[in-house]
RNA sequence: CGCGGAGUAGAGCAGUGGUAGCUCAUCAGGCCCAUAACCUGGAGGUCGCAGCGUUCAAAUCCUGCCUCCGCAACCA
């Protein structure tokens, strides 16, 4: 694994032509869970959301509310903002393609491929829907070249463009996929991105429309704007301030070797961050991200969520009744990051009472009321291994810490957390080993209890700060019942036997009560549209 | 032959060469500190079908087929 101490990571810029659904919320807590992950552990963090703004579908859609597309955008990204409030996203910055800090930067990166040669005018030919005014491909129009958005006949039709050249770079590329295994997870996209689009022989790639206004004025030709990726692609850079008077973060979170940078996204996006982007970057003289992760799919009951089916899951109403951590736990433990997963409401009730419920809140409860009835709430002072169930429970979380750690690297977050419900099971599992009110009606006992009693706490202290990017409030309510102090709530102290002894711990409210499925799921299906 | 996934216990999913696993449900037992929770054990699978494929060894690799889904067209 990498041991940069640096680390700059980024969501996909959304779309902001309507709201947001589960989907998003999906891919930007992952995001946002790495990020903190990272913070936790030392590391110098940036992260970086935002929206992409510009294009003929909002200007469109704009004109269609009466509004005019900034007017449009500012009321839908207001949304945005509000969702990652909600879901407590902890980006450093939001980055709208709007801003003059990426606009006027977009015109000096077109201007400097232009100037070296990397960005050509010609004619785009196409299939052309009139009413829609759009331009479709062969296979998009069919034998019949029918539109297949409104299913009315197409033209051919041509328009001026600028292209980018992608063949001087195309054999780069390859060797870059070569030399860099890991830049494209999973491995099977790397493979689709070659047999699908580079071998067949790549075209350039059209950066430039006439048909519409809503973008980028591209200076040394108005008529003219910059066509969805470039503009959209270089918020990356634009956000850190490249090409800007001050490009200090630039420097530090992108073209420092010693900053590892990593993109977060979708399939349906993945040829134009895997392919062009780093092309982009090339002709520009700069340097390539370290990874691009490749998430899946959120399904609902096997079929796609969309807007048209009219199955979409809105998170907001699910962060309100179960608590962002809730959510936020769900989506990360439950999808195997990396493959398609299904939303369904039987599954995040059950993963609520399992993972949560049942195991980690039942384990503080019945640890923090032992400790009031045997050690009047104080948690005793570490001694050691005093019998060999301690050794096998100290050993069992120094495993689950390494672990956790290595898959936390290697993006694999649904098996770091799978860790740490080992941890929190093997702590129940612990409890019963030692029968501690066995042990309490004993007084020579006394020790052993003592130790227990420890190691129990130690054990939570763990699972709470290893679970804390992901449950940003319940991990703080555990440290409370606890005791710990607030500058305690350190991660390296979950390596530090003994840091726990003599602290008063509280009992509190139930961590996460248990759901009962019969209310719930009948709830969030409600929520989905299925009962109506 | 457009591209890419998926088919493993009743349900939902892990598992890419070495004695079939997890969660829920179910059955039996234990415990009583705890959130009808926790712990132990059982039952339940010829790992989509075929090849008598490759291999000492296949859920895992190869070949063919069947079924489902996604992308290509709003949508991460």
């Amino acid at each position: 694994m990498t041991n940069k101490k640096r680390f700059y990571i980024t969501t996909p810029i959304y779309y902001p032509s309507a709201r947001l659904h589960i989907g998003h919320a999906y891919c930007t807590t992952l995001t946002d869970i790495f990020a903190r992950s990272k913070r936790l552990r030392g590391y110098e963090c940036y992260f970086l959301t935002g929206a992409d703004e510009h294009g003929q579908k909002i200007e469109k859609n704009a004109k269609a509310a009466g509004k005019t597309p900034q007017e449009f955008v500012d009321g839908i990204v207001e949304g945005f903002h509000k969702l990652w409030n909600l879901l407590e996203i902890s980006n450093d910055d939001f980055i709208r393609t709007t801003q003059e800090r990426h606009t006027k930067v977009v015109q000096d990166i077109f201007t400097k491929m232009l100037n070296n040669g990397d960005i050509y005018l010609d004619k785009y030919k196409g299939w052309y829907c009139t009413p829609c005014e759009s331009f479709w491909t062969d296979t998009q129009v069919g034998e019949d070249h029918i539109c297949p958005d409104c299913g009315r006949p197409v033209q051919v039709a041509e328009e001026e463009s600028y292209f980018f050249k992608t063949g001087k770079y195309v054999d780069d590329l390859l060797k870059f996929y070569d030399e860099n295994p890991k830049f494209l997870i999973p491995e099977s996209r790397k493979n689709e991105m070659v047999n699908t689009f580079i071998k067949p022989g790549l075209g350039d790639l059209c950066i430039s429309r006439t048909s519409f206004s809503w973008g980028i004025p591209i200076r040394e030709n108005p008529k003219h704007v910059i066509y969805v990726w470039l503009d959209a692609l270089t918020n990356y850079i634009t956000a850190l301030g490249y090409g800007s008077d001050d490009p200090s973060k630039f420097e530090k979170f992108w073209q420092d070797p010693e900053c590892e940078v990593i993109h977060i996204l979708g399939a349906d996006i993945t040829r134009f961050h895997a392919i062009y982007w780093p092309m982009f970057l090339q002709s520009l003289g700069l340097r390539r991200p370290d990874r691009e992760f490749v998430h899946g799919l959120l399904m609902m009951r096997d079929s796609k969520m969309s807007k048209s089916k009219g199955n979409v899951v809105d998170p907001a109403p699910l962060i309100e009744r179960y608590g962002v951590d809730a959510v936020r736990y769900y989506l990360a433990r439950e999808i195997n990051f990396g493959s398609d997963g299904s939303f369904s409401p039987e599954q995040f009730v059950e993963r609520c009472n399992t993972d949560l419920a049942n195991s980690l809140g039942n384990l503080l409860n019945r640890t923090v009321s032992m400790i009031n009835k045997y050690f009047d709430g104080v948690i005793p002072e570490y001694k050691g291994k005093v019998t060999p169930f301690d050794g096998e429970i100290e050993s069992f979380t120094a495993m689950v810490i390494k672990n956790y750690e290595d898959l936390m690297d290697d993006l694999k977050i649904t098996d770091a957390l799978a860790m740490v419900n080992e941890l929190s099971n093997r702590a129940n599992k612990y409890i019963d080993e030692t029968t501690p009110w066995a042990l309490a009606k004993d007084e020579s006992k006394k020790d052993e209890l003592a130790s227990v009693m420890y190691h129990l706490a130690m054990s939570i202290f763990v699972c709470g700060m290893l679970f804390k990017p992901v449950l940003v409030k319940s991990s703080d309510r555990i440290f409370d019942q606890l005791g710990i102090a607030e500058e305690n709530r350190v991660y390296d102290k979950i390596n530090e036997y003994g840091c726990l002894s003599g602290l008063k711990v509280n009992k509190g409210d139930q961590l996460f009560p248990r759901l009962d499925a019969n209310i719930e799921v009948p709830f969030i299906k409600d929520l989905m549209g299925e009962n109506k």
